[in-house]
RNA sequence: GCGCCGGUAGCUCAGCUGGAUAGAGCAUCAGCCUUCUAAGCUGAGGGUCACUGGUUCGAAUCCAGUCCGGCGUGCCA
């Protein structure tokens, strides 16, 4: 690519066009058009007024091509010229790739430049759902991605243990407690938490404190409220350790009112004039920062409300001094940080550097009906319960294989069949497929030669996986900077697929010393990206299945 | 009402910094196992790209409007 740059900005220097800026290579869909094409000629025909093929025939006329590399040169259509590399030019590239093996893939783009992403976070009241488990996974990858491409990564989880909804979790393990062990007809709080976990926190709660616990006063709600954190918490983590996710910062958001960060912001704004009291309430004055309405931070109670503590938050994030700071979050979540970056620009920082990214929901269906779990409703399908069910690595594909823009349905029938059909073992097929072709002429004493000849490798499904696997890089990169892991996701399967094909018609044991040779190093290379790529997606990549 | 996301094949989704005949998987139909894993391969059928108008040599893609679905629009988080 970047010598196509060079022979055409040659080219179009000579011709006489100028600020060419608009200058870029694409694969055409149809590959009877070459390996890369340009429209350049089209649109320079205004600023040269002459016709698209005109000039894409002069372009074509003034390039110095090498002829090791470039193999044809074509105009087609209203102007385009399409470009048809040599065979040769590809196997180069082959070697490169088995000379970076594990390491092909990454780049430096972010060497040097830290990262934060934020992702779960989830309040320990109760157990993670499968929307959540989205969120964990995007995170997670995108996490991995951007480590991939040369950033330092702190992955981290923020949440609340001290806020209203923790008084509601103790409420409703305290009632459940009664319900089960002293007085079934102990009435449950009317926004209580429904779940049947409730009633497992308050067994487990029985099981250590017995009949202590019964008076309901202060001193025993406190008690209930560190027990159902923990039990959440544990769980939580383990759900979470199913699906390879560890993480690396525990943000407690109390520790923001402890470290007096939340009275940094408050005092900020008053000192600014841009907080003022009403109603007894504090409000912050959004209308003066571009926003339409203003709103309170703290309630007349005395409670701030969610926005302060989130300010404070990321003005902590921002004062970390990450390059890149990316929050990852629902859609039920879409308006908390209009605010929130319009507070932190108002004092100052730098909000380019955050990123959020909104993820919509999950659906879960099954032969076509849905299935609910919702964690107030008390029947709920957790992500536990999905995990064990249909396994880690469906759970994590086919929560990243879609366009975090877009509603996911998660077909639960298609997750459980251990079949074709199920697009992760197509992927983990290819590569347990080479990895059975390296074991067997290892244990079978297959003669290869090391480091062999690459140029046999020409006929159309050898040059087809060839340009798929070169790809992988810029793969990685765009999945990274769009925060779409979906991107990999969909490449690795178009890799799979050309190597089943590749397989399917292209022997290795049993063919020439040379060309097996060669068939043998372009598995291995083959391996190496669906072993890279699967292990950025989290999931595994079995050597035998 | 306003804001964000979406509306593309029977289903689930790509394609959206404008380009050549709109793609994939599943489903349907027809083939391929004496040879490295058939969880595979090959082929066929299937589309008014929600609708209307505009910009352009050219629109699924950009702009405006309309309709439909999801989420939000709290002194809940």
């Amino acid at each position: 690519m970047k010598y196509l740059f060079e022979v055409f900005s040659a080219a179009l220097d000579k011709i006489g066009a100028k600020d060419v800026d608009f200058l870029y290579f694409e694969e055409p869909k149809n590959i009877d058009f070459g390996d890369f094409s340009t429209n350049v000629a089209m649109k320079l025909s205004k600023q040269l007024k002459k016709s698209p093929i005109a000039i894409a025939n002069d372009i074509i006329n003034n390039l110095e091509i090498n002829p090791d590399k470039i193999f044809n040169i074509t105009v087609a259509g209203a102007g385009f010229i399409n470009i048809k590399l040599t065979e040769k030019f590809w196997t180069e590239l082959l070697s490169e790739v088995l000379i970076q093996g594990g390491n092909f893939g990454k780049s430096l783009v972010g060497s040097g430049k830290t990262a934060n992403v934020e992702y779960v976070s989830v309040n320990p009241t109760g157990l993670l759902h499968i929307g959540h488990g989205r969120n964990a996974v995007v995170g997670d990858t995108v996490a991995n991605l951007l480590e991939w491409i040369g950033y330092d990564v702190t992955r981290e989880y923020y949440f609340n243990n001290a806020g209203n909804q923790m008084k509601v979790l103790a409420d409703s393990i305290y009632a459940r407690y009664m319900q089960l062990f002293v007085d079934k007809d102990f009435p449950f709080p009317e926004d209580g938490y429904h779940g049947d976990y409730v009633k497992e926190i308050a067994t487990d709660l029985y099981k250590s404190f017995g009949d202590k616990l019964k008076t309901g006063d202060f001193q025993d709600l406190s008690q209930i409220r560190k027990f159902g954190e923990n039990w959440c918490f544990q769980k939580i983590k383990a759900t979470l350790e199913k699906l390879n996710i560890k993480q690396d910062v525990f943000f407690n958001e109390d520790s923001l009112y402890k470290d007096g960060k939340i009275k940094e912001v408050i005092e900020y704004f008053k000192n600014n004039n841009l907080a003022y009291e009403k109603d007894g309430a504090l409000w912050l004055a959004l209308s003066q920062m571009g926003l339409q309405e203003d709103r309170v931070i703290v309630k007349s109670s005395g409670e701030p409300t969610y926005r302060l503590p989130d300010i404070a938050y990321h003005r902590e994030k921002l004062e970390r001094k990450f390059d890149l700071i990316i929050d990852l979050f629902g859609a039920d979540h879409i308006a908390t940080y209009p605010d929130v970056l319009a507070a932190l620009k108002a004092m100052g920082y730098d909000t380019d550097k955050i990123k959020v990214l909104i993820h919509q929901f999950v659906t879960l269906t099954e032969n076509g009906e849905q299935v609910k779990m919702s964690k107030r409703t008390g029947k709920s399908y957790t992500l536990d319960d999905l995990i064990d069910e249909v396994g880690a690595d469906v759970v994590r594909f086919f929560l990243l294989m879609r366009s975090i823009n877009t509603h996911l349905e998660f077909d639960l029938s298609l997750a459980k069949e251990q079949s074709e059909k199920n697009p992760v073992f197509y992927l983990q097929y290819a590569h347990a497929r080479i990895c059975s072709i390296i074991d067997k002429i290892k244990n079978e004493n297959h003669q290869i030669i090391i480091n062999p000849d690459l140029s046999v490798l020409t006929n159309s499904d050898e040059q087809n996986l060839i340009k798929h696997i070169y790809k992988f890089p810029s793969i990685v990169l765009q999945a990274a900077n769009k925060f779409e892991p979906y991107i990999l996701a969909e490449y690795l399967k178009e890799v799979a697929s050309a190597f089943h094909t590749f397989y399917h018609n292209c022997r290795i044991i049993g063919s020439h010393l040379e060309i097996a040779s060669a068939r043998y190093a372009l598995c291995e290379a083959t391996r190496f990206v669906l072993a890279n790529g699967l292990s950025i997606l989290g999931v595994s990549a079995p050597e035998k299945m």
